[in-house]
RNA sequence: GGAGGCGUCGCAUAGUGGCCUAGUGCGCUCGCUUGGAAAGCGAGUAGACCUUAACCGGUCUCGGAGGUUCGAAUCCUCCCGCCUCCGCCA
């Protein structure tokens, strides 16, 4: 949500704004429901006013004067009731418009309608020359079965899959090198709920639309939804809180499966574990003042460099562009991982990781707010990244590391993790 | 799942229908005092919204949402959370 107060003051840069990000709203109404609601508001506290003062003196009374008294009050409660729900309405309507409205994109993102106007800011890394056809990482998995995902389908429908053996513990080989960096970097390893409550996923602003809501699990019976990802149960932790500056930033690490319904994507990567309904992912979650916000995004990103540096897989950075930002989002990062494999062999890329900056729009919505050290109040910043989709990684790093033989290499920095293993093969069957 | 108890200003506590514009203690901030400190004394110590250039002022919030009443921290209902006991359980 934003600030009613940036708008009214600022209507046109807001305007601009929600141009940028392709939202047809109409600015003008918005400013007449809130007008409306601000008069309604003064009228309904001075009404309650005059009531207070009169209940006041009745306390003081006695015999007749007082049954007169009570009396005349109860007339003008009712004028004060109706009132009252007078203004509950125009509220109800004002915090609907409210929540129509998408986080304003930072100036430094690029105009554009959909994800072919993104822009690649950089290429890092090498793709490597195989010498041999390389194979999609699906058919490699299934040679050395390392993935099922037909016996998934029967156990749990499509869209699932058991990741076993030795895949199984990369897995965990992943988790716990991303935890390692991450904490040299500041960060709080967490593993928090998967499962919460509806006010907080609301509050988050990800079920305002029937669209959102048909992309996320719930259970109706306690009223709870699963998450996408680990920040919408790291973010509302901070919930009604006042956070202190001297605190900031404040960097999680959260290990968390996450759950989608993938309901608009029928048909689309039908095939293996690249868009599967229930992954693994490490997430970071920051939060930040105003002032460091685009700082800790920065940073962020850098992070998910050096993950994917250290792992050795190719990718790019690409900045999303003003109308493929996500509704809570005021610049989004992504990174691509070169997928050798896919394509027939031609290779291409395949978003990994998604860092956004919110800034303070999840903050004002879940009261979240930060004690500046000059005793100012504002709304905390927060942002969010993937450090590892472990399903994605391990996809990149079957078909980054795959042999002419059909065996995989570790990525060096994960063997430890692995005892030592250095090769994936089909020599030792579980 | 069953029974009972509790949720008040940063913390601790008082408050069981109008004297609560929520008292007191602690903590914190500022000032006085002091060579400096402690103690002492004094003042201040939430957030949201409305109004205002600002000051002032008004309304709301005693876990949350409703209700009863002229009037609710206080009474009623539902929800949330915590604690104790029992049951179940990794």
């Amino acid at each position: 949500m934003l600030d009613i107060k940036f708008i009214r003051e600022n209507p046109e840069k807001f305007k601009k704004g929600l141009k940028k990000k392709l939202v047809d709203f109409d600015v003008a109404y918005l400013l007449e429901v809130d007008e409306k609601r601000r008069l309604k508001i003064k009228e309904v506290d001075d009404l309650r006013h005059r009531h207070k003062e009169h209940s006041d003196a009745i306390a003081k009374a006695s015999g007749n004067e007082r049954v007169e008294m009570i009396e005349k009050v109860k007339m003008e409660k009712q004028k004060l009731e109706y009132t009252a729900f007078e203004l509950r309405t125009i509220e109800d309507e004002f915090q609907e418009l409210m929540y129509k409205i998408p986080n304003l994109p930072l100036e430094d993102v690029p105009e554009g309608k959909d994800e072919r106007e993104n822009v690649v800011m950089r290429e890092v890394g090498e793709k490597l020359e195989f010498g041999f056809a390389p194979r999609d990482y699906f058919a490699i998995a299934k040679d050395l079965g390392l993935i099922d995902t037909e016996r998934a389908a029967k156990v749990s429908g499509s869209r699932f899959g058991y990741i076993k053996g030795d895949l199984a513990r990369l897995e965990f080989a992943l988790v716990h090198f991303a935890f390692e960096r991450l904490m040299a970097h500041g960060f709080m390893p967490i593993v928090p709920p998967v499962i919460i409550k509806e006010e907080m996923m609301q509050k988050l602003g990800y079920v305002d639309t029937e669209k959102d809501k048909a992309e996320r699990y719930f259970l109706p019976e306690d009223k709870m939804y699963f998450v996408g990802t680990a920040e919408q149960s790291l973010v509302p932790m901070h919930a009604d809180e006042i956070l202190d500056e001297k605190n900031m930033p404040m960097r999680y690490a959260g290990f968390s499966t996450c759950f989608r319904r993938e309901a608009g994507s029928y048909g689309k990567d039908t095939q293996g574990i690249l868009r599967v309904h229930q992954f693994d992912k490490v997430e970071m979650v920051i939060f930040a003042s105003s002032n460091t916000a685009r700082a800790e995004h920065e940073r962020m990103i850098a992070i998910e460099e050096e993950l994917m540096q250290a792992l050795g897989i190719p990718y790019r950075v690409v900045a999303l562009c003003t109308g493929d930002t996500a509704k809570p989002s005021a610049r989004t990062v992504d990174i691509e991982a070169w997928l050798p494999g896919q394509n027939n062999g031609k290779g291409e890329y395949r978003e990994t990781h998604s860092s956004s900056n919110t800034t303070d729009f999840q903050a004002r919505r879940l009261n979240i707010k930060l004690r500046r050290t000059d005793g100012k109040l504002e709304c905390a910043h927060i942002l969010n990244g993937t450090a590892f989709a472990i399903g994605r990684m391990i996809i990149a790093i079957l078909e980054n590391y795959q042999q002419e033989d059909g065996s995989i290499k570790i990525p060096e920095v994960l063997q430890k993790y692995m005892g030592g293993m250095e090769i994936i093969s089909a020599d030792k069957k579980i």
